[in-house]
DNA sequence: CTTCCATATATCGTGTCGCTATACATAGAG
DNA sequence: CTCTATGTATAGCGACACGATATATGGAAG
């Protein structure tokens, strides 16, 4: 129970993911892994080699804006939501229900749950 | 209006509505390349760069089977859900409906549509 | 004090796969 | 005859999720 979902189902959601987590409030890499983790009920398990560059990305794409933070004794990068950001994750959530309902709309003949 | 989706959505989830729609009936190639734009009110145009190597995979994976038939003046290759693919296609149903399930409660808070 | 685990970030290499471009062949309409 | 729709196929490209690996520290157990 609680099975991994297969990677490729998150390719083109796992970035809207992660803003959805910072939209809440800023977080840090590894904090947005548990988070993610926790929230998923322990089917979204970003391993490292995924969150830390897709954060880079994002924050290349200027989506989110980084600040290390090294006052608390462990050093940690800080990621919070820039406007455009906040702007994509809207426009993404919405594509993604779209897209979410389509497939339900063709797989609806077979799977009735 | 009616705006094509972004690829990376796609992933993991085109397997999926291929088998969908041949559990309906057996389908060639272009046929389901019809159906699927047409369910899907024009959103999901599959190139025929991705669709047949698609094919090939999930034939290969035995989950579907081909069969040629040129009695029609017009080559087309048939293909039909094998017993594997049938048991794949809730599997993967099922699977889906649970991410979409996953990504829609972690959205929740954003987008209320 | 030392060992071990959770915390915390980063990069490299690999494999998968959707897409564009290209190729080839036929039926039917204008 | 030409042009479009039908019909299948592959090569090369780019994007990206992942495992493996590296590095460093805080705190708890022994």
């Amino acid at each position: 129970m609680s099975e991994k979902f297969q990677s490729d189902l998150l390719r083109g959601s796992l970035g809207l993911m992660v803003l959805s987590v910072l939209s809440d409030a800023p977080q840090y890499g590894y904090s947005i892994q548990k988070k993610l983790n926790l929230a998923s009920g322990g089917k979204v398990k970003l391993p490292a080699g995924t969150l830390y560059p897709l954060l880079h990305r994002l924050e290349s794409d200027k989506l989110i804006r980084a600040k290390w933070d090294s006052s608390t004794g462990r050093r940690r990068k800080w990621y919070e939501l820039t406007a455009k950001g906040k702007k994509k994750l809207v426009q993404q959530a919405t594509q993604w229900q779209q897209y979410a309902d389509c497939v339900a709309g063709l797989l609806g003949k077979i799977a009735k749950t």
